[in-house]
DNA sequence: CGTGTTGTTCAGTT
DNA sequence: TAACTGAACAACAC
């Protein structure tokens, strides 16, 4: 699930529940999900502290307080759960922050990432100075440089976090069948306009998905067809083709995106 | 008992 | 060098 709207929506989440509230009790229950942190060393770090406001980079949510910060990082399968009051734990909450007027859950099923503890915004910029610009507010020159740059795919280069921040699979494919662009096709490789274009998806995609706090799967999405096979295209009604590119599973269509371009 | 998965990383290959 | 491939991580569903 999370991928930059998600996370964008677990950082309402955050905002909402937690930005003002004082950690009275951090619980690890599942100390897996700890990235070179130890549960007492979070715990230590983090009770007693009050969340800030927070921030987000990529697929990174960032839970400032008025101390340190923890960084939390959703994989495929996690997120961020907010209970007033008591609530019976799910199975998958590895680290609960229990507030003063409720509890936020850092919930996981399976766990590829995890949380960083980061001393202080330096230590936080240090943490994400690998991440490239956040595709939310990239800027269309910025995008077209950048693929100016590159020899790679498409679907390859835009799921590089290092190089746009926050896209994933679905988005990437979401992004691409609206522009009318095949998953591999040579980033360098584009037209003016097609560069143009494929900017202006990405924004369209991305405000319609941050403000879903998901990416859609109506009708008129291409993300609503991906499971069953031989889907027509929502456009065009051809069927979908899906298979593995850039190592991920990958759907588009071959009429409306074909190889070669227009 | 196989296969696949909305994410990331690393070793190895082209 | 840059780009690409496959495996690994963990916990499921089918």
């Amino acid at each position: 699930m999370p991928e930059l709207p998600d996370v964008e929506g677990f950082r309402r989440v955050l905002a909402e529940h937690g930005q003002g509230r004082r950690i009275e009790r951090l619980r690890v229950l599942d100390e897996g999900v700890l990235r070179e942190v130890s549960p007492r060393k979070l715990a230590a770090a983090l009770e007693g502290r009050r969340f800030a406001e927070p921030g987000r980079l990529g697929k990174w949510l960032i839970g400032r307080t008025d101390g340190p910060a923890v960084l939390l990082h959703f994989g495929m399968t996690g997120g961020l759960v907010w209970h007033p009051e008591p609530a019976e734990r799910h199975r998958h909450d590895r680290v609960v922050f229990q507030l003063d007027d409720g509890e936020l859950c850092y919930r996981d099923m399976r766990k590829l990432q995890g949380l960083r503890l980061a001393d202080g915004d330096a230590e936080v910029d240090r943490f994400l100075a690998g991440e490239g610009p956040d595709a939310l507010t990239m800027g269309r020159r910025q995008l077209a440089e950048l693929l100016d740059g590159s020899r790679k795919q498409l679907k390859a280069l835009l799921s590089d976090q290092s190089a746009v921040a926050g896209l994933g699979n679905l988005t990437i494919d979401e992004i691409l069948w609206r522009a009318r662009l095949h998953p591999t096709r040579r980033a360098d490789g584009l037209s003016g306009d097609e560069t143009k274009n494929l900017y202006s998806q990405m924004r369209w995609v991305l405000r319609e998905s941050v403000r879903a706090a998901r990416v859609p799967d109506g009708p008129s999405w291409l993300t609503g067809h991906r499971e069953r096979p031989g889907e027509p295209c929502p456009r065009c009604g051809t069927p979908l083709s899906k298979g593995r590119r850039a190592g991920r599973g990958t759907v588009w269509c071959s009429r409306c995106q074909p190889p070669e371009g227009p």
